[in-house]
DNA sequence: CCCTGATGTGTACACTGTCCACAACCCTAC
DNA sequence: GTAGGGTTGTGGACAGTGTACACATCAGGG
């Protein structure tokens, strides 16, 4: 997506959009090998600049990795509503519940198709003020934290989860896909058959349906 | 733990075991500030050894790392175990459940008191196969593997859980309470204040109850 | 007692993040 | 239109890292 393929040196002494730039190559370092992978002169150097020119745009390696980091949730999102689209229409009860299975199996497909940009995306500290901002949203402008409580509002106006379960639930769903997800990318359910780890995956929701 | 301290120079030529001092130097690099700070010239000079001598006990960083994240599987191992020790005895259904519990809880507070070694313990990719080789195990010789499926027995024979749910049922206990402890510690639920992450673990262990 | 394999040392290289001074450029105000 | 002036990129340098290779030193068995 750089304004200047890296092929063909520059003409311009300036870039156009070095900081789009560095973080696509970034993207792309982390989706090959995770967060350790994102190297601040590796992506200068796909850029087609000197390594100093990152520091214009990024504080240092911790800022460039923030911003990757932050690009992959994006991602993630847009994976959960890729699934979350596949829920047909119907009884309201039954699309409520099969809204938030959605969501848990977009988490996971995410997390096993992309591991690299997935353990990207928890590598860097965060904090529940921050889990809404714009920069982690997918296309549609949502988080992935925010997709989680959509489907959990769904469960309450569907009657489905009792209102007073409602508050902090997003803890939990999140907790069960996320831990789901770590332990299969490189926690010790790592090299399990596809249909093993869906088979997990089915009966963690179905464990999450029965207890939320 | 270190044969000979790092105050003085050592005097013989021989370290004595220095794969040990090693280990237990990258063990409270990690401690500090997990798996990334845990660097070989560093380990090396706290053992007061030449940066090379680590290549003749492990083959790269990489492998130290390794066993360094093996430890603190021991370590989260010796954590559970106390709380589960903590159970006292009584009904059997009662005491089964409680295990569970217990289990969950010393995961999370190993999580909590421990952010370093618990999130070294799980930066290494790791499979099934060797989820219960002793190299992981706490002072008891049990894994925190382990210990989650003694306890799913327990709920079995005291007629808690169906027998035909026990099959990996691993998986979505430990799914769900490693989840919970990656969010706590760098994840968006970081930062909450202690009763919440008790209130938020107690749910979640309510959920796993009802749900499993 | 010597010699051989194990263990630790020294030197060296490529690579990383980051600091500093400088250069090239675009924009704005006169 | 031209003279700044701030922004963006360059060059050179330094400390720190992992790791390869050749060498030194020792402990213990023949």
């Amino acid at each position: 997506m750089s304004v200047t393929p890296a092929s063909q040196p520059r003409r311009t002494y300036r870039h156009g959009d070095l900081r789009e730039a560095l973080l696509d190559a970034g993207i792309e370092m982390a989706r090959e090998g995770g967060p350790d992978a994102v190297v601040l002169r590796e992506a200068t150097r796909r850029a087609g600049v000197s390594p100093n020119a990152a520091y214009r745009h990024f504080a240092d390696r911790e800022a460039l990795l923030h911003a990757v980091s932050d690009a992959c949730l994006g991602f993630a999102a847009d994976r959960i509503e890729q699934s979350v689209a596949e829920v047909p229409e119907g009884d309201p009860v039954d699309t409520a519940r099969a809204l938030l299975r959605a969501v848990g199996t977009g988490y996971i497909a995410f997390a096993r198709e992309e591991p690299g940009l997935f353990r990207t995306a928890f590598s860097v500290p965060d904090n529940l003020q921050r889990a809404a901002e714009p920069a982690k949203a997918g296309r549609n402008g949502r988080t992935p934290f925010q997709l989680v409580g959509f489907a959990l509002d769904a469960l309450v106006d569907a009657g489905v989860l009792p209102r007073e379960r409602r508050e902090n639930a997003e803890f939990l769903a999140w907790a069960t896909v996320h831990g789901l997800g770590m332990l299969v990318i490189d926690g010790p359910l790592r090299g399990l058959d596809d249909r093993m780890i869906d088979y997990a995956t089915a009966r963690l929701l179905d464990m999450v349906d029965r207890g939320l």
